[in-house]
RNA sequence: GGGGACGUAGUUCAGUUGGUUAGAAUGCUGCCCUGUCACGGCAGAGGUCGCGGGUUCGAGCCCCGUCGUCCCCGCCA
């Protein structure tokens, strides 16, 4: 049986056609001597009649037919009667007049019918999953996600990039995120790692001449799940030879940019760039979510007298968060969003600006004049508290933000993500991009993104992070980002004050990829190795094959790797990366629906040279 | 590892202060119905109240434990 059209193809001028439709049932609606069957398939819906004047045999089958049955209709498309034409379908104007049904196959009741468009339990959705997917809306991510990864392999191909795989067993870095581990037969007591990015391959790929690579790779990381967050990902992993960072933005930009025109979508370059320091003091987090006006420094509203009134460390920033048009807060939601407020690092706020006002009216009117508040927005004042002054120890760096510094805009702009999440219907800011999903599918042509999707570069991050509990200097990043050149002396004297040559693709307040100019020479590789307090030994024992191939003649390279499942994401309308991953695994990280992890056989085991440390 | 929410019919949920036979919607089954498109009408079936233990004359409801799903913190170079 061959199909002649899909269930979302036929039109009005498709009139008069024999046609053959194969398909699913949707719904079938029995009016007795007439039954209607919708049928569904990947490209949409389209109505089949059986009158059982005209067909008492078909008639007779689609009696039997249920929701989910697999099912041929032999017949001619007929336009509708102006009267019984359904606008809210694109087949709506037509109906096939089936002469023939086939059941081509018959269907359990389904625990959830796929032509619903909500489906509540998630644990149910994993287990059938494949009834999930046949949802339109899973259906259309999964066609988003599709036209994404093909826009993105043809515009990088044409920029001269080749798609190169590298190896998912590979070799354990101990650095970093817990590896996946697989153990080897052949060497007993020995494991391969499944990768956690391509790194160190797309590095060697450089030095090996490439020039310019790419690929859609799968990473593993096991560590604890979130929404956006899954043990098994897919990342954009590109890296070139000879690049500057701006380079690298303009190809990232490019390729972006044609992405989503492949879904409708039009996204204005090159993006807007912001330093860390800037980032933090303007928005309170690296992933700045410009979506919503940022941060602004009040300080100058208050008297140093108002300070020491409110118990406000003078030392340090007086932020204000606006949020438009979310109005007043009752005392009940105010008491509600107090939990939202991050105070461990002695952050405080004011959030009663009325009360605020009446022992302190002049600094009130600056303050709002200052953080352009207008009737109706959202204000609140984040400061450090004056009181946990005197225990806190701070490192200061000349010219970077000191640790207190940071945590004040960091409380400030986690209250404000939060808060923004909280009154999202109030200032609507967030509704847009629901407004642009989808559009492709309604046929507006290309729509305006420049709204909706807000990406951002976030560039010059710290070298390295100060781990209170050991006391030592850890990378920020991964080990072979390059430091600024300028800051190189410091490495030893004043970790705190190198500036990394890295930098971050964040878009609507989440990070979509981060990406360095690497360190291309050997020496430079050992000094960042050392200065992370790795002996010779040690780095020679994990990375010595990378520090040999750095010896043969490396071209100063970088790159980036963007997670395509957030993309993706975002550009589904979703909010977590469960919609947007055909088979994807619960938060204790279980597929429920081949249900794995599970034991293995005492031969496999013994065969591997593994022993479990489980009681039987 | 920690915190929070949830778990009752196939599904989504309600279930009062602990009190007779646990309800609704939807789905499902049967019958009726020639213009529906979330078709409609009538009738019917469907329950290990996640699991285990405890308190009580009596537990869906209270207590302890446990399992699962989701969200968050830690973690994710």
């Amino acid at each position: 049986m061959q199909r002649t059209h899909t269930c979302g193809e036929l039109r009005a001028e498709d009139a008069g056609k024999s046609v053959v439709l194969l398909g699913w049932v949707n719904r079938r609606r029995d009016h007795g001597n007439l039954i209607f069957l919708d049928l569904r398939d990947r490209y949409g819906i389209s109505q089949v009649v059986l009158d059982k004047d005209l067909s008492p045999a078909g008639h007779a089958k689609a009696e039997q037919a249920r929701p989910e049955y697999v099912v041929a209709a032999i017949g001619k498309v007929r336009l509708r009667g102006k009267d019984v034409i359904n606008p809210k379908m694109v087949t709506g104007e037509i109906e096939i007049v089936a002469d023939k049904v086939r059941i081509l196959n018959d269907a359990k009741v389904p625990p959830f019918s796929p032509a619903e468009d909500a489906i509540g339990n998630e644990e149910v959705r994993l287990k059938y999953r494949y009834l999930d997917l046949r949802r339109a809306e899973m259906q259309r991510n999964f066609e988003v996600r599709h036209k994404i990864a093909l826009a993105v392999r043809q515009y990088l191909s044409a920029q001269s990039f080749y798609e190169v795989e590298t190896p998912f067993m590979t070799r354990s870095t101990p650095e970093g995120a817990r590896d996946y581990l697989v153990p080897s037969r052949v060497h007993a007591g020995n494991f391969y790692a499944l990768p956690q990015s391509p790194q160190l391959f797309k590095q060697i790929l450089m030095i090996s001449g490439f020039d310019r690579y790419f690929q859609i790779a799968r990473c593993f990381r096991d560590e604890d799940l979130r929404a956006d967050r899954q043990p098994e990902f897919t990342q954009i992993d590109l890296e070139m030879t000879f690049p500057q960072q701006e380079t690298i933005f303009r190809v990232v930009e490019g390729f972006l940019a044609s992405s989503f025109a492949a879904v409708g979508i039009s996204l204005p370059v090159p993006f807007p760039q912001i330093t860390y320091d800037d980032a933090m003091r303007q928005f309170g987090i690296d992933k700045p979510d410009l979506r919503l006006p940022g941060l602004t420094d009040v300080k100058a509203a208050f008297a140093e007298s108002d300070l020491t009134t409110l118990a406000i460390d003078p030392a340090l920033p007086v932020v204000a968060l606006r949020i438009p048009k979310v109005g007043e807060l009752s005392r009940k939601e105010r008491d509600d969003n107090k939990p939202l407020f991050d105070t461990r690092k002695g952050a405080k706020y004011i959030d009663d600006l009325k009360r605020l006002e009446k022992s302190f009216p002049d600094a009130v009117v600056k303050l709002r004049e200052l953080a352009k508040a207008e009737e109706g927005d959202l204000l609140i004042i984040v400061a450090g508290d004056a009181a946990t002054h005197i225990n806190a120890s701070d490192t200061k760096v000349e010219g970077r933000l000191s640790e207190r510094e940071i945590a004040v805009y960091s409380a400030a702009g986690n209250f404000r993500v939060e808060l923004a999440k909280k009154y999202a219907d109030r200032h609507g800011a967030f509704a847009v991009t629901d407004a642009v999903v989808g559009a492709e599918e309604r046929n507006t042509g290309i729509v305006d993104g420049s709204a909706a999707f807000r990406p951002i570069w976030v560039t010059d991050f710290p070298m390295f992070e100060h781990d209170p509990e050991t006391g030592k200097w850890m990378p920020a990043h991964h080990p072979f980002t390059s430091p600024h050149e300028e800051d190189m002396d410091r490495l030893v004297s004043d970790p705190a004050s190198v500036r990394a040559r890295y930098y971050d693709l964040a878009m609507n307040g989440l990070e979509l990829g981060s990406g360095s100019i690497r360190i291309h020479r050997q020496d430079v590789q050992k000094q960042i190795f050392s200065a992370l307090g790795m002996s010779e030994e040690e780095a020679k024992e994990r990375f010595g094959f990378f520090l040999e191939a750095l010896q043969y003649g490396t071209p100063p390279h970088g790159g980036i790797a963007l997670g395509l499942d957030r993309l993706v994401m975002i550009l589904a309308g979703a909010t977590s990366l469960r919609e947007v991953i055909a088979f994807p695994k619960t938060a204790k990280a279980i597929d429920l629906m081949v249900d794995a992890p599970t034991p293995v056989s005492d031969v496999q085991l013994k065969e591997l040279h593994i022993r479990t440390a489980l009681k039987s």
